[in-house]
DNA sequence: CGGCCATCCTGCACGC
DNA sequence: TGCGTGCAGGATGGCC
């Protein structure tokens, strides 16, 4: 499922495929994927001028209003005529298109004057220099919230989903269920680095999931190789050999090794 | 406020 | 083989 680096793969890839690019026609085979007024009048006729994320949203800017692009579980954005689940299609003046394709069909494109009011409850960039170690302390002690439910909470930390939650609270050696307010300082500090670190590796191996955008050339992304914890339930922790524990933490599948992560709970 | 549940969807892994 | 069941999950909204 797409997450901050998937996303911030296929915006990379959009960068260098539709800018510029004129919006002639759309179709929408699935309706409810779109959402906006008057599709037809606010986007038909619009140049795109740029391309950025903001969490796990795609922004789509153009000389007149925005496209909001979340991907959510199965989601994808390609030039290539996918045969099923086209929910959305752009098609272009240079002759080329855009695909939405969803098979779960959650995903939605968004029109937007005002990407601020749309976006604005979204809480901090966990890659951007303003996301301090410091300011994750205070977010984390203003609050007394199971850490895993809070980390997925876009309000709280943008960008962040299961998958790299799990692997997170791992390489800080937190246990899920731990609790915010009762974390020490040294472990927010490590659980900071983490996310960084996490996020930035998987960013350079272009993500997890197979959501690449680039002419005709497959390139697929391989952070899974790097997963220690996520997806490996009953399988020996890389670090102690302890079977990996999966259990349900809000409504989510999750992994964890219960000897080298440790909870607090105050 | 925080936790829990249902909802939206389809494909796939099960069990019999 | 083929059917039924349940599970996966990001975000939202309702409920207690």
């Amino acid at each position: 499922m797409p997450e901050l680096p998937e996303v911030e793969t296929v915006v990379r890839g959009l960068q260098n495929t539709i800018v510029g690019e004129k919006i002639m026609d759309l179709e929408a085979p699935w309706e409810k994927a779109l959402v906006a007024d008057d599709p037809y009048e606010s986007i038909v006729g619009r140049v795109i001028t740029g391309v950025s994320r903001r969490a796990k949203y795609i922004v789509i800017e153009m000389d007149e209003g925005f496209l909001l692009v979340h991907l959510r579980m199965t989601g994808k954005l390609t030039p290539v005529y996918p045969e099923k689940h086209v929910t959305v299609i752009l098609h272009f003046e240079s002759g080329n298109s855009l695909y939405f394709q969803d098979t779960r069909k959650f995903g939605r494109m968004v029109y937007t004057k005002d990407p601020q009011h749309a976006l604005g409850h979204i809480g901090p960039e966990p890659l951007s220099a303003d996301f301090t170690p410091d300011l994750f302390y205070q977010m984390l002690h203003g609050k007394k919230r199971l850490i895993k439910p809070l980390l997925l909470d876009q309000s709280f930390l943008a960008g962040l989903g299961n998958i790299y939650v799990d692997e997170a609270l791992f390489q800080a050696a937190i246990q899920p269920l731990s609790v915010s307010l009762s974390i020490p300082k040294k472990r927010v500090y490590s659980l900071h680095s983490a996310i960084q670190s996490i996020l930035s590796a998987s960013i350079e191996a272009q993500g997890t999931t197979v959501l690449n955008f680039s002419h005709g050339d497959n390139r697929i992304g391989s952070y899974q190789e790097a997963l220690e914890v996520y997806g490996r339930g009953d399988e020996p922790c890389l670090k102690c050999g302890t079977l990996i524990i999966k259990i349900k933490v809000g409504q989510r599948g999750t992994h964890y090794c219960a000897s080298c992560q440790k909870k607090y709970t105050g």
